[in-house]
DNA sequence: CCCTCAACTATTGTATACATAACGTATTCA
DNA sequence: TGAATACGTTATGTATACAATAGTTGAGGG
């Protein structure tokens, strides 16, 4: 039975991490429910030393926790924690928001900034409500978001920002999709380009607390969005984003 | 050679990891120096296994970096990154204390906060400038900002706070130690106990925005006396924090 | 004398075997 | 009939062997 593939060109390792976060997110592996190595083993076709640290890795990433008598199941989150955890991320936003203005940022830095916002300004534009352009305004706005993040220069902030979009449901592209779900979406993505617009002009002219205050309000958007999409729950099966969510979706 | 005592009472992993983050934060192992598993095997008398646990964990936590080419090397900080890491854990520590205010704390869970800060009152009072007297301050301190954190209530932003404070320059107990080396050490625990007053105050009177800029502003004044401490470089020999700073100390 | 290529060595990534602890089940005794 | 204990099975923690790659050193040619 040696008809195994060995992948070689990413490490078994990485593999099993994404296999297994692909799980987690898709629901495949539900909120509670403990992971079996072994069972792992056979799905992700690496051996148990990958698999273990892949374990490890999506442990720190926020996506598992570990048994206290060994092993580890699949994290479920609270409507709460998911709310904080997009007010945290907008926190930590402002912040890169703020030293990028404080720091100052040259035109040329800003030039790609800018193309983006156009970019998602011509899309909305475009097409108001077709699936391939939410799926492009996903892709710009995280993009912008992990653009902006850099702006900071600020390796350790930039390393955290990561961190807390580390979770689907908090991360730029997330909330997009939360907000999909909604039929105010058209208004609710024009309102978000606003703040990015402002958020590079308070950039532009080094207004650190007026940088600051719109990406908290913008994260505060997207917390408004999401309450709404869990109440309106037709479309929530669109959101594999939000499996991990525990009782709500119970 | 099997003379391997091997300690049941604690995972091997568990093991391997203190003994790893020891020796990088004692400076036994220099920034940017690469880890060998081999030493680390030697050194922890983990197998390979665990170490290799260990160094994923320590990876994750900010202390390791991973090399391309395979395994990992202790990481460095510049003095900016360090000063924002502080700032950072002043930003969430602020979320936190809003939290709490808005969120709403009963008198019984501000109980242990207060017990805290009028131990510290006691300790200012008494010894002024004794080595056990920073010790107990650093302790103190270090509850005090474990209590707040838990005010919040938001698991995920106590985890982010966790993760922020696992950098020891960017704990609050490392910061302590770094002011405990200046002359004017004295004032600037005066000033921060302060702080420590009013953030508590905010809380119970509902303030999120006051009790989150104290908490700032708190972290702000441990950046600047991290600063003057940096320049003061006769004690820095008292800081085995700072160890991983890389241009800064060599 | 320097540069390049090749071979070797050392170290990491992966696989698997072994031991130990936990959980479930069945049987027995009260 | 119910509860408790013992045994068995299964899963995790650990150790180690093997393979592959990257880095290093030496030798030969330009």
């Amino acid at each position: 039975m040696a008809e195994r593939e060995v992948d070689r060109s990413v490490s078994q390792t990485v593999k099993a991490q994404l296999a297994l976060r692909d799980q987690i997110l898709s629901g495949a592996l539900r909120p509670g429910e403990r992971i079996s190595e072994l069972q792992a083993v056979e799905t992700t076709g690496a051996s148990r030393t990958p698999v273990r640290m892949a374990l490890v890795r999506l442990e720190e990433e926020g996506l598992l926790e570990a048994i206290p008598s060994g092993g580890f199941m699949v994290k479920a989150f609270s409507e709460r924690d998911i709310s904080d955890s997009i007010e945290l991320r907008g926190t930590l936003e402002g912040l890169a928001a703020r030293f990028a203005a404080e720091r100052g940022v040259s035109a040329r830095e800003l030039e790609p900034l800018k193309e983006c916002l156009a970019a998602i300004d011509d899309l909305l534009r475009q097409v108001p409500n077709s699936v391939d352009a939410f799926s492009s305004y996903v892709t710009l706005n995280a993009r912008f978001h992990a653009l902006l993040t850099e702006l900071s220069r600020s390796p350790p902030l930039i390393r955290q920002i990561d961190r807390a979009s580390a979770l689907p449901f908090a991360s730029p592209s997330g909330f997009v999709m939360a907000q999909s779900a909604l039929p105010e979406a058209q208004q609710i993505l024009i309102i978000g380009q606003e703040h990015h617009r402002v958020v590079i002009d308070a950039i532009e002219n080094r207004e650190g607390a007026r940088a600051e205050a719109i990406m908290r309000e913008h994260a505060r958007l997207a917390v408004r969005n999401l309450r709404l999409a869990l109440r309106n729950r037709t479309h929530l099966d669109l959101l594999p984003a939000l499996a991990l969510i525990k009782t709500a979706t119970n």
